[in-house]
DNA sequence: GAGTAGATCCTCT
DNA sequence: GAGGATCTACTCA
């Protein structure tokens, strides 16, 4: 939280800084794709050396950004679910496919939610494997921090199916933050 | 403003 | 062959 989620493809530079995210806890996570050890091609990622990237296509749609956190084997993964635009905003905008001239710097829906903030940082399931201290997608640390104050807990979103799992509170996110996803209090 | 359906395709069973 | 760590637009009030 607080960090910069940097990507540089083609030359191109978009960041945002990271103000929600959620945390999956490895095999005892029913929310978690490596539930109960679960190991396919898809989630291969997980159980790798924290530091790389995990991209996996949703609904057919929208393509959701982890980071895998611990140590090999070990499938423990954040979430990234919303950013606020720092860098590359016009470049965002355009692959959002947004136009809106007129208030478009502060259309909040840009890296709203993980899809949103995919799509806004030209990332897709090729990037899965990647690792973070690459020139192409990492995260930077300018020294900035959220005052403890600002940061809030709750349940996770979109996870319903996961029975008592979907309860836990796995979510943080930036109070009042007008990118993070969810219902404004 | 709230609630719901539809999009859309990869992955696993 | 089913369903998903989501988002948007449209309906109805």
């Amino acid at each position: 939280m607080g960090k910069v989620l940097v990507s540089r493809f083609n030359g191109i530079i978009t960041s945002g800084r990271i103000v929600e995210v959620e945390a999956y806890n490895g095999i005892i996570d029913k929310a978690s794709h490596a539930f109960g050890g679960r190991r396919t091609n898809r989630n291969e990622i997980m159980y790798a050396n924290g530091g790389v990237a995990y991209v996996y296509l949703c609904y057919g749609i929208h393509h959701l950004f982890n980071v895998i956190t611990n140590n090999k084997e070990t499938p423990h993964a954040i979430l990234i679910r919303a950013l606020e635009p720092v860098i590359g905003i016009d470049e965002m905008l355009q692959r959002v496919g947004k136009t809106k001239p007129d208030s478009y710097r502060l259309d909040n829906t840009l890296t709203r939610g993980p899809g949103n903030l995919s799509k806004a940082l030209g990332i897709f399931t090729f990037h899965s494997g990647t690792s973070l201290g690459s020139k192409e997608l990492f995260i930077a640390d300018d020294g900035f921090v959220f005052p403890k104050k600002q940061i809030a807990v709750s349940p996770r979103i979109g996870v319903d199916y996961a029975g008592n799992d979907a309860l836990l509170p796995y979510r943080f996110y930036v109070k009042g933050n007008p990118f993070v996803s969810g219902k404004p209090k």
